[in-house]
DNA sequence: GTTTGGTTTGTAAAGTTTCCAAACTAACAA
DNA sequence: TTGTTAGTTTGGAAACTTTACAAACCAAAC
C-alpha cells in the first residue's frame, strides 16, 4: 500500500513548523529563541509566536537565561522542553513474560513492572493487567500520549493487527482496534524485536545513529532494522527475518531436518535449542528427550567441558557469518547484540568480532544491548512518540 | 550526515500540492480537475490555478474531453501530462564501454550511444564525448532537466564525488562539481549497480514496485536496494556488498584466498573469474595462466562438459544461498538478477528459484533484468526525475 | 559615575503567499 | 425549462515574512 503523500494545508504547515523548532529545541537545548530561527531559517516573529503557542500546551517552558554575547546586547531566554509534559506507555509481551513501562517524553522510566505470561492470554485478562498498571502509575490520564504494544510475531503495522504470534495462538488479532476502543488512546502495535531495536535506538546502544540493525539471539534469531532513522519493515511486514538465512551454501542441496521446521536454517544450527541439541546428540547416547537449554551448555563449557565447546563454537560460526551478511547488505553504523543467548557475550563475542573485521570491507561498531530486557517495552514507548503527530513527534 | 528537514513556507506548501497533484495525473491520466481535487482532497480551486500555471510551463495538457456523466452535466476536460516537456540525460561509465542515452518524462528514449571507455579516462574527454553526445540529440538545451552519471565504484552521492573506482583509475574525484560546472546543468552521481535498480523500478522488471532488490551477477557481484520506493545507500554509501556475504561458515576458520584479495567471499565463490578459475583447477594440469571466462564454461556445460557443470552447480549454491539471505532480511516484492553472468539464466535460474522457495519463508517475485545493457543509463535518467524538484518529481 | 553608542533579543504591525468556501458561470442531458 | 456536473471568480482566513521598534545589555568615552 502505497504511503498516502498529504496535501499541503496551512494547518500542515505550522505542524511542520511546530516540530522542526521541537526537535531543534530538544537537540539543542537550553537554546533562545533567536538562535532557532537561525538554525531552522524560519523567522524570529514565527518561532516566537510557536514557543507561545507551545508554552501554553505546557510542552515548552523557559529555563534561565543566557550570558549576553560578546558585544554586549540584551540576554537571550533559554527554552527547554518540559520532559514531563508528556507520557507514554509501552508494554512487551513475550512468551514468558509481559513487561509495563510508562516513561516521559526523555525516556524516564516512572513505572514499571513485570509480570508472567497468562497460560492463554486472552484479550479482556491482558486489558485488566494494563489498566491496573496504569492506575498505579503515578501519571495522570490526560497526560498519557499513547500506547505502544510489541508482541512476538508477525505485525502488520499500519492497521495494528498481529497476523501470527504462536507463543500467545493469536492470528489476525485486531489488537490496535480492540485497545484503541478500551482505552481511548492511540496505540501502535509493531513486532518485539522491532520495538527493541527502536528503543535501543531511542536510549541504548544506539542513540543517536540512524542506521542500526538489533539482532536478538534466543530461541529464535531476529533482527530489526533501523535504517535512516526508520524502522524498515519490508514489503509483507517479514523483513529482518535473519534466522532464515543461509549460513552454509551445502544446506542447499543437503539441508532437511524435520526437528526444525517452522524455524530458519540459521536459527536451527545457532539458536538456543540448537545449541542444546547438538549438545546431546554429541554424547551419543541420549535421544532429545533429556531436556537441556543452551544456557546448560554455556556453563559446561565455563567449566572445561570441550565438547560444549566445539558446539557452542560450531553454531556462533554461523552466528558470525550471518552478522557479516547483513553487515554487508545494510552497511549499518552499529550492530547491536541481544536476546538470552547473549547474556554469554563472554563466550560469543570475540569470534564474532573476528570475523566481521576479516570478511566485512567495512566495519559498524558492534555493541552488546545496554538495555536488556527493558528494550522491547521502552521501544514501544519510543514507537508511540514517534508516530504521534504534533507536538511530541521527532523526539527521537 | 542528517538529513535538514525543511521548514515550512508558503511557497513549499505549493509546491508539495503541485508534486501532489503530478503524480496523481501521472497515475490516472486522462483525468478531469475536479477528480483530481477529490482523489487528493485538495480544493478545486487550488487544483485549477496550479494546473494553469504548469499548463503555462507546458508540463501539463489538456487532452480531449471525457463523456458526460449518468445525469447529465459538463463534459470533464481530460489533463495529461506532456511526456516531451522535458529530457533527462543519463550515462553508465561501465570499465569496458560508456552508454549515453537521453529520453523523455515516460522513458521514452529518443538517443542512445554506447562507445567503448578510453584505456584511461579522464574529466575532459569524458566531458567532450557527452558534449558531442549532447549536440546530436534531437532536444533543446532549455528543455533538459540534468543529468545522471553512474559510476563503477563507490560514490558519495550527496555531493557527487566519486570516492574509489578502480577500473577507472578514479580516486575522490568530485564528478558532480566538474560537471555542473561545465554543463551548468544539475548532476547528480550514483554508483552503477544502483542506478540499474533504479532504472528497473523505473521502467523495466520493478516497475511500480516499491520494494526492490537488484543483484548484478558479474565479475563482482553488486546489489542495488530500493526499499519503500527509495534507494538505500547505507550509512557509508557501502550498503548492498552482497559479494562480500559469507555463504559458508566453514569459511569463518579456513578461507585465505589470496587471489581474490580485495573482493568478497561470495565473489570468489559465484562471480566470473570464480567459475574461470575452478574449472581451469578442476583440470588438475593447467593453473591460472590459461585464460578464460565463465561465458566459455557455460559452453561447455552446453555441451555436455560435466567437469563444468560440476563448477557451476557449486557456485551457483552459493549465489542461491546469497539470495535467500537478501530475501529474508529485506523482504523485497521483486528480486531481479542482472548482469553478465545472468545471460545463462537458463543454467541458473531453476536451483535459485528451487533454493528460495525451499529456504525462505516468503515468497517475493524473482525476475531477470527486462533492461540489460541499458537499465544503468536509464536509471541515472530516473535518478534526475526523482531528484530534481518540482515539478517532474515524484514521476517514478 | 554617568552618558552615549552599538548590539542583540524579542515583539508588534503591516504585507505577502497560499489555500479554501461559497457563489457563480458554462456545458450538457432529459 | 430543470437538474446536474465541471470549472472559475471572489472574498476571506491562515500562515509566514519583512520592517520597525522597544527593551536589555556591554563598553568605552566623558
Amino acid at each position: 500500500m502505497r504511503k498516502q503523500s498529504v496535501s499541503g494545508t496551512p494547518r500542515e504547515m505550522k505542524r511542520m513548523n511546530q516540530r522542526l523548532i521541537l526537535q531543534t529545541i530538544r537537540r539543542k537545548q537550553p537554546i533562545s529563541r533567536t538562535e532557532i530561527s537561525e538554525m531552522t531559517s524560519i523567522s524570529r516573529t514565527t518561532v516566537s509566536q510557536l514557543i507561545d503557542e507551545m508554552m501554553e500546551e505546557g510542552v515548552v517552558r523557559e529555563t534561565g537565561r543566557g550570558s549576553s554575547p560578546t558585544q554586549g546586547g540584551r540576554k537571550p531566554v533559554f527554552l527547554s522542553i518540559d520532559d514531563d509534559s508528556g507520557f507514554v506507555c509501552g508494554l512487551d509481551i513475550g512468551g514468558s513474560s509481559i513487561t509495563f513501562v510508562v516513561c516521559n517524553l526523555s525516556g524516564k522510566v516512572v513505572s514499571k513492572e513485570v509480570v508472567s505470561t497468562p497460560v492463554s492470554l486472552g484479550l479482556e485478562s491482558l486489558f485488566r493487567l494494563i489498566e491496573r498498571f496504569l492506575d498505579n502509575a503515578p501519571v495522570p490520564v490526560e497526560r498519557l500520549i499513547g500506547l505502544g504494544v510489541g508482541a512476538p510475531g508477525i505485525t502488520r503495522f499500519h492497521d495494528g493487527v498481529v497476523l501470527s504470534a504462536p507463543s500467545l495462538g493469536w492470528t489476525d488479532l485486531p489488537l490496535k482496534e480492540e485497545m484503541e476502543d478500551r482505552f481511548n488512546l492511540p496505540v501502535y502495535v509493531e513486532n518485539d524485536v522491532n520495538m527493541a531495536a527502536l528503543g535501543e535506538c531511542w536510549l541504548g546502544a544506539g542513540k543517536g545513529k540512524r542506521h542500526v540493525v538489533m539482532i536478538t539471539v534466543g530461541t529464535g534469531i531476529g533482527c530489526g532494522l533501523i535504517l535512516n532513522g526508520d524502522l524498515y519493515r519490508g514489503s509483507r511486514w517479514a523483513s529482518g527475518e535473519i534466522g532464515f538465512m543461509v549460513t552454509d551454501s551445502h544446506a542447499v542441496e543437503h539441508w532437511d531436518d524435520p526437528v526444525f521446521s517452522g524455524f530458519g536454517y540459521m536459527e536451527s544450527k545457532a539458536g538456543g535449542p540448537a545449541i542444546a541439541r547438538q549438545y546431546l546428540r554429541g554424547l551419543k547416547d541420549t535421544d532429545g528427550t533429556l531436556v537441556s537449554n543452551a544456557k546448560d551448555i554455556f556453563d559446561l563449557w565455563r567449566k572445561g567441558d570441550e565438547t560444549a565447546g566445539a558446539v557452542i563454537w560450531e553454531a556462533n560460526k554461523h552466528l558470525a557469518a550471518g552478522i557479516v551478511n547483513v553487515v554487508v547488505l545494510f552497511d549499518p553504523e552499529v550492530v547491536i547484540l541481544g536476546g538470552g543467548l547473549m547474556k554469554s557475550q563472554d563466550l560469543l563475542l570475540p569470534q564474532i568480532l573476528k570475523t566481521v573485521k576479516r570478511f566485512a570491507p567495512i566495519q559498524p561498531e558492534i555493541r552488546i544491548s545496554q538495555l536488556g530486557d527493558d528494550a522491547g517495552a521502552l521501544g514501544a514507548g519510543a514507537l508511540v512518540l514517534k508516530e504521534h503527530d504534533c507536538p511530541y513527534q521527532g523526539v527521537l
